[in-house]
DNA sequence: TGAAATGTTGGGGCG
DNA sequence: ACGCCCCAACATTTC
């Protein structure tokens, strides 16, 4: 006779340690059944970009693989989780179902409905940000809409610490587990070959992709190694993008991005350990490096407030004004843009790297950003998109957030008349072109002195487009069209 | 987590 | 010697 089982069901919490839902079930007593759904949805409406997929991919591979090692192991469904769960639990006789919260609209609106064709008792834990949404709020209860007094009242407010493993061996065994089978009627041409790592062929993506390690264990080796080496000077390395390296072993960031999101790493940890590292600091430079990047990790519980308190930044500008605003719908320059052929160096690098890797670092993020929303006047929804498309670490929240401050729609964003100019910023966070070459082989014997402006050269390069936009007149565009927007609102 | 336009200053060339 | 002009270099303001 066997115990019935608690389902822990995985969703952006990737991990086994320090898993405040998955803990919370090994505490019930009971033997845990381990799940992952994967909803084909994902795809089909866009939300998983490929890149990203394999990555998560990967790093659901590997959390079976260490499942397997203690006997167990996770099982899959795939299609609805409003149609599996409740099969599953009647397959399995679970008794509960835990998981961690997913302030996102849609998935918190499915986690709701979920409760009420469920038969046993549901447990959702705060287990994804620091501190979850509707706990930072101003006095009068609103939330907060502007960065540094959210910032300020947060690093008021106690974080809990780490915790522990549930109890060792509590999952349920492997030859249980894959005696639950649930009918499906979910058909798709999207295998999951949980087998082995599945390949880019499988997946039907475009050229070479280099997408990293994803695991748990990766993530806090990752971390490590932050913590060690890199993350005393990351206050300056952030924006170095000529120290990037093929492996992002020694880059400026921090490259934890992607596993915070799919939580593989839990963000208690990051932040633990960023606290030990503040306390460590021997400079007072190193220890406002370290507060830097905490403050990253509080840009990114921001982002998800906002997203959660105003669900319609999802599909319009926070500032609702900006709805109004006359965007250019250029397919060509759109296109130039995505490929990485806007005659721009620093532009198409970053462009380009982002299709090889999956990443971009964010300093490259804004520049690019600025260039689209502000150079091309083209909407920061196209922009949102595309790198929702690629990057592994594509959260909607975070990108989202990111996108309109830098088109000036959003919450704390930047002034409209705030326009990057790619030169400078080249010459500023890439002085010796090594980025720009690293990316764009056909610039490989460009003299630095032309490097972000190649255009210049007696005999320009061939191979490479000359640039597709003139700055100047498309400065006073922009400018034009946002004051159009303003002068309207205020009328 | 800018950049361009405009304003001011001061040294040096030159009549 | 002096005033005038030019124009970096820096500062301020404007977008």
């Amino acid at each position: 006779m066997t115990t019935s089982p608690v389902i822990h069901w995985f969703r952006r919490d990737l991990r086994l340690h320090d898993n405040l839902a998955l803990s919370a079930a090994g505490a019930s007593g009971s033997p845990i059944l381990p799940v992952f759904i994967f909803d084909p949805k994902m795809i089909e409406s866009k939300r998983l970009g490929l890149p990203r997929l394999a990555f998560m991919l990967q790093a659901l591979k590997s959390l079976d693989d260490t499942l397997r090692k203690k006997g167990s192991r996770l099982w899959m469904g795939y299609g609805d989780p409003r149609e599996l769960l409740p099969k599953l639990v009647k397959a399995s006789e679970a008794r509960a179902v835990y998981y961690n919260r997913d302030y996102t609209p849609f998935a918190y609106m499915r986690d709701r409905a979920l409760e009420d064709v469920l038969s046993v008792p549901t447990h959702a834990y705060d287990d994804a940000l620091l501190l979850p949404p509707g706990s930072v709020l101003k006095k009068s209860g609103d939330p907060y809409t502007v960065f540094t007094p959210f910032k300020r009242v947060w690093l008021t407010l106690p974080i809990s610490e780490s915790i522990k493993m549930p109890v060792k061996d509590q999952f349920l065994s492997a030859g249980v587990i894959a005696s639950y089978t649930v009918e499906t009627r979910v058909k798709s041409k999207w295998p999951l070959p949980l087998e082995r790592v599945p390949s880019f062929d499988d997946l039907g993506l475009p050229g070479t992709i280099e997408v990293p390690k994803a695991s748990e264990r990766e993530a806090s080796k990752r971390l490590d190694r932050f913590l060690e080496k890199r993350v005393h000077r990351y206050t300056d390395g952030r924006n170095e993008l000529a120290a990037l390296s093929n492996d992002d072993t020694d880059i400026g960031s921090s490259f934890l991005s992607p596993y915070l999101r799919f939580g593989m790493l839990s963000p208690r940890q990051a932040y633990w350990g960023m606290q030990a590292a503040a306390k460590e600091a021997k400079k007072e430079k190193h220890r406002v490096s370290v507060e830097t990047w905490l403050s990253e990790l509080v840009w990114r519980e921001f982002y998800m407030h906002i997203l959660h308190h105003f669900p319609y930044v999802a599909k319009g500008s926070f500032r609702q004004q900006y709805d109004k605003l006359e965007w250019r719908y250029d397919a060509e320059d759109l296109s130039a843009w995505k490929e990485g052929m806007t005659g721009f160096p620093i532009i198409d690098a970053a462009m380009r790297h982002l299709k090889t890797m999956g990443w971009m670092p964010n300093r490259a993020r804004m520049i690019v950003a600025s260039f689209l929303t502000k150079d091309l006047l083209i909407d920061w929804r196209e922009g949102e998109r595309y790198f929702m498309d690629w990057l592994i670490d594509g959260d909607p929240a975070a990108n989202n957030g990111g996108w309109q401050w830098s088109a000036g729609t959003g919450t704390d964003a930047q002034p409209y008349f705030r326009i990057f100019n790619p030169v400078s910023q080249g010459e500023k966070f890439d002085p010796q072109g090594a980025y720009v070459k690293r990316w764009l082989p056909e610039l490989e014997t460009v003299p630095t002195k032309y490097i972000h402006e190649p255009w210049r050269m007696p005999t320009p390069p061939k191979g490479y487009p000359a640039p597709i936009v003139e700055r100047t007149l498309a400065r006073e565009r922009t400018l034009a069209a946002f004051k159009a927007v303003r002068k309207q609102a205020a009328s």
